[in-house]
Formats: structure tokens, C-alpha cells, sequence
DNA sequence: CAGTGGTCTAGACCACCCC
DNA sequence: GGGTGGTCTAGACCACTGA
């Protein structure tokens, strides 16, 4: 099956070569093109499909990025799988999974501003001199006083209309900017390291100034690519831990 | 820095949108090219270089892979990161590529063994007082002497008999099982924490005793639900960082 | 609206693989 | 040597962004 959505009644605007690259795809997948075969050279497929050679070209791309296919100059186009083997996605329904500590958390606030990111931080959002409503304050378990993490957020300008909300402080701050302007966060980057902790983490989290911080980033983004939120966590250490489920999409599993 | 050799006395034979792309890296690392800023028009990199503009096409391509610029239609190409992820990164860009790391690395095995697992290391494997093939060694990266990880592998004692080509060390293990025993890894589930560096990793890896250490636990599943493999890794804490990518299906993204 | 990147064409020469 | 994919040019039109 393909991913992408045929679902429109017809009419098809995406480009030439993705669509290509999908009826390819698909051949693939139904095995007119063996796996361990070659694929119709580079010339065959412009005349079959009656487009120049970029256009063919860019549509084995796609191919070769999915991993179907590896390409050799000289020899041509080998099919290497039916299905995409890349297919290991992770087993989050939503991204609010992406918490691992359920939703079962409060945010209490330190301090909010309206200011320019310091760009060490966040050299990714920090760097135009734009301005972004910043939020500093502790993650607890909803109905302990044990601190999950110290954390920074940073809310595009564009949305700092949430900001006499956020007091209340349930729930995930980017969902509040979903509902209340009707946008999506489209991707998520997220990534994890291990660094001194900062002296505010420190004091907030109750460790010593020489101890190490698990940090988690993580950029939110729209639909256009921009950068809805970005936050920095810091978690101490010894109570840290994240946990995944990759799974391979197509394939059956026969236990629960 | 850039990667690729250009200690070639003078001649580089490398493609002309390669060479190119090395350039506006080295720009963007020196900061030419500030973080956050626009990089020129694909239109006055085509003046500047003299090419065509499906070259300067092919080079922003490069660092646009590399996550060093972001492109957008209609506004430009825009800086993200001086430099690549210089530390040991798990890119999950496509999803997947937590598996596709091992293909660049090489795997030095210390000690093998069949025996029943510590079950203080790995409790949901250790227990049942059954066999497993165990593998200690260093995952190092390809070409280098620096280490990535120190590594403890435990194979299920139905497949031990890949223990003869593990010796020469390239690839992943469950990749060598797949083909081996004609099976699939339906599901890996990993964990990542911070814990105390063990004697022998602080030795591999040239720590100190008291160190922290990133241990990144793995355990493939089958379509079965067993146990094909498992694994424990510890890595220096200065080196390790984890980027993973969460995307919502079905929206069309607008940049690249 | 002007300017950007995204797509596409038609052609060319080259490096490489295999016969 | 004949055919493959890899690189590159010169041009065109379109979709999107932002002032």
C-alpha cells in the first residue's frame, strides 16, 4: 500500500515524480518487479511514462531513500525489498505519548517573560533576534511534590496569546496553542544528551552544582516547517528513563 | 571541518555540487553563514560559482540532508546548525535509522560465552535460568580507534550459531540472524538511561571509575514475541546524544 | 506584487560495469 | 564497446512567501 493518501476523489496535484515513484512503488510491492531484479533503466521509464529524464530520475529517489531499491552506475536499479524495511515506527499513537510520564503532570511556573532566547541554549530558534514568550518552570507528578524536570519553554511569538492560560498549567502547552489557533504541529525533533545540570535545575531539582542533567530538546513544528515551541528539559539523572517501542508496520504479530 | 579528504594534493575529482557544498559548510561552520540567517539564493549561488542552478540544487540537497540548512519555498534556505551533530548521534531521520548506525561501524568482540545472563543486567531475560549466547566487545566507528560504545549481546541460544561469523564484526548482529535463520525483528524495545559506569566499560572507554555512563538497553522481539536478542550499551556520557524525529502522518510538509 | 524555491524539459558528456 | 547511471547545462513555468 502506499502512504500516501489516494484518497482525494481524482485529481492528484502532487508532483509528477512523486507520483511516479508511488506507481513504482506499488509494482514493487505487487512484485512485478522482483526482489533481486533489475528495474527498467533510467530510458525505459521516460519513454514508458512519457517524461524526461529528471523526472524519472527523481522519482527512483524517493525509491532509493525508502530503501527499495539500490542504484549502481553501470549496472542499474536492483530491487532490495517489496516493502519498505524501514518501516520501524514508533508505537506512539499521538505524539502525546511523547511524555513519557503520561499525563499525569503539572507544571508549576517560575518566571515568564517575553525576551530574545539565549542562542546556547537553543542555537536552532535563538539565532534571529526574534522575540518568544519564555516560560521557566518545574514539571511534578500531579499529585506528588517530586519533581520530574526542569523546564524551559519557549513559545513563538505568533502564539503568546496563550500565556494567561498557561498559569493554569495542566496538560501539554502545545496542545493549548493546537486548540486555541486551529494549527498542527505537523513533526516533533527531539533530542537527548547529558550535561551539566545548570545551577537553577540544580536548585530546583534538589542536586548538588557539580551533578550531570539528562536535557531533552525538543523543536515542535507546523505544517510550514516553522517552529511552533521549543523546550529544554532537564532531568536529574538517577531518575531518568525513556522507553520505546519500534515496530516493523505490515507484519503481523501473533502475541499480545 | 570538513569530512571528506581534501588532502589530495590539489586535484579533487570529487562532482562539482559536492565540492560546492563542502564550501558553504565551511562557511556556515565559520560562521559566514550565522545560524538562523539566509543562506544566498539558489540564484546567486549560481552567479557566484558560475554553474547551473541544478548543481547549486544537488550541493543545498547535501546540507540539507545533513540538517544544516532548512529550505522553504518561497522564503529561502535558512541556517539551523553551525555544525552536524559532531558527537555520536542516532539520527532517526526516516524512523528507522536507529538500525542503520550499526552498518557504519564495526563491532570488536573481547569475550564470548554461553551461559545463563546476570539478571541484575537484563532482569526480563535473566530469569527463567535458560542459556544465552553472550558477546562482550566495542562498537568503534569504522574507520577510527575512538569508541562509540562498550557492548554487552545476548542471542538467544536458538540462533548461537551465528557465533562463527561474529568474529568478523561488520553490520548488525539481528541483521545477520535475519538471513541466517530466515526470521524477522518485529519489535525492538529500548530504554534509555543513566547509570554507573561498569569497570570493564570504564576501561574500554578510558573513563574513570566514578563516571556516569549512558546505558541504551535493547531487546528484538520476534513475530512470536521472543526474545531474538538483547543488548546493553553503555556509552561515554560527552559522546552520546540521541536525536529522533516524530512526524504525524497524512499532512504534507512544505519545507524540506 | 516581486522574489524565492519546487518542478520539469531537452539535451550533453562522462565514469563505470559487463560482455 | 554498448549500455548503465552520474553529473551538468540552459531554459521554462509554477506555488508559495512576505512586503
Amino acid at each position: 500500500m502506499t502512504q500516501t493518501g489516494k484518497a482525494n476523489g481524482g485529481s492528484d496535484d502532487r508532483p509528477q515524480y512523486v507520483r511516479i515513484g508511488d506507481q513504482l512503488r506499488d509494482r514493487i510491492a505487487r512484485g512485478d518487479y522482483a526482489v533481486g531484479a533489475l528495474l527498467p533503466t533510467e530510458g525505459e521509464l521516460c519513454e514508458e511514462f512519457k517524461i524526461s529524464r529528471h523526472t524519472v530520475r527523481e522519482a527512483l529517489r524517493l525509491l532509493t531513500d525508502a530503501g527499495l531499491i539500490q542504484r549502481r552506475q553501470g549496472s542499474g536499479s536492483r530491487v532490495l525489498a517489496a516493502q519498505p524495511h524501514q518501516n520501524y515506527v514508533h508505537a506512539m499513537r499521538s505524539l502525546d505519548q511523547l511524555f513519557l510520564y503520561a499525563s499525569d503532570t503539572r507544571f508549576v511556573i517560575r518566571d515568564m517573560s517575553v525576551a530574545v532566547p539565549e542562542p546556547t541554549l537553543f542555537p536552532e530558534i535563538g539565532g534571529d533576534g526574534a522575540e518568544w514568550l519564555i516560560v521557566r518552570g518545574l514539571r511534578l507528578e500531579r499529585d506528588e511534590d517530586i519533581p520530574i524536570c526542569d523546564s524551559t519553554v519557549m513559545v513563538n511569538a505568533a502564539y503568546a496569546g496563550i500565556a494567561d492560560v498557561l498559569a493554569e498549567g495542566s496538560g501539554a502547552i502545545y496542545r493549548l496553542i493546537e486548540d486555541r489557533y486551529g494549527i498542527e504541529v505537523l513533526e516533533v525533533v527531539q533530542d537527548i544528551t547529558v550535561s551539566p545540570i545548570t545551577a537553577q535545575a540544580a536548585k530546583s531539582l534538589g542536586k548538588k552544582k557539580d551533578d550531570a542533567a539528562v536535557q531533552v530538546r525538543r523543536r515542535y513544528l507546523g505544517t510550514d516547517g516553522s517552529v511552533i515551541l521549543a523546550s529544554v528539559n532537564h532531568h536529574p539523572t538517577d531518575r531518568f528513563s525513556y522507553t520505546m517501542h519500534l515496530r516493523r508496520e505490515g507484519a503481523k504479530r501473533s502475541w499480545v
